[in-house]
DNA sequence: ATGATTGTTAGCCAAATGGCTAAGTTAAAT
DNA sequence: ATTTAACTTAGCCATTTGGCTAACAATCAT
């Protein structure tokens, strides 16, 4: 029944809400108890608390209670994991880049020889313009 | 009237759903059709194109429609970005923990300074244990 | 022991999300 | 001139999301 969302869903689906953004940037700076963290904001403490506990689920952030004061910290692991996604995605693109990069100079070549048709490329034979 | 979502908002809500995080990824291979791109999907083609469309009005991808047939292509600008919030956040965060570490540092300087008293820290009076 | 602090639970509500089908529309193929 | 291919639009539906209030703990201070 319950859905089985990813690790990967869920950091994303959490990082897309601003208020829950600026909370993950708060606890990087340091940890803070629930008063703290929702004194900034302009809304009741329930909804708050919703915030905090998609961020909990994501895995984003750690929190502990001890009196009645909750005290949460960013995990940074699932950050890290996030963070990863982009880079394997840039390193795909950016190979591809590459390759096209590669192909055109392949072409270029290509279009060269055609126009001189000795074997060998001759350094001497420079030549410049269409 | 419109609710005004900042880029990043919609870059991550359209990265936090696994189709179209998988769109995203085969785009990095390089530019496809509306048609090759819902292929692997078991999921009518209305609603695939629902998936499209959060992409393209978060700006990671781009399309253009030629006789009958879209070509949509990946703009790497919007992955960059929010991949810059998480090295910002992490920039942040390491930047904590380099302090963290400094005063660890301190503390135990002064504690060692506290156990022996004299001015100069004299590398001789090396000392092992609690 | 009372009262103030600091969460927490329960439940309501409107809007957004993510799926569907059915019925267009436009370009290419025959 | 039809038919087929490749989207596109319109609209339905269930679930989730993100806000609220009201009432309930559970501590800490006095």
């Amino acid at each position: 029944m319950a859905n089985q969302l990813s690790r990967l869903d869920q950091v994303f689906a959490a990082l897309a809400d601003p208020t829950r953004r600026a909370i993950v940037m708060r606890l990087c700076a340091g940890e803070a108890s629930v008063g703290e963290l929702a004194d900034p904001f302009d809304m009741a403490l329930p909804s708050f608390m919703k915030h905090i506990h998609v961020l909990e689920t994501s895995g984003l952030v750690q929190s502990e209670k001890s009196g009645r004061v909750r005290t949460c910290r960013l995990s940074p692991d699932a950050l890290l994991g996030a963070e990863d996604w982009f880079q394997q995605q840039r390193a795909i693109w950016e190979a591809r880049l590459d390759r096209f990069e590669a192909y055109v100079m392949k072409l270029k070549k290509e279009r060269e020889a055609a126009r001189r048709p000795s074997k060998t490329t001759s350094k001497t034979t420079k030549r410049k313009g269409s």
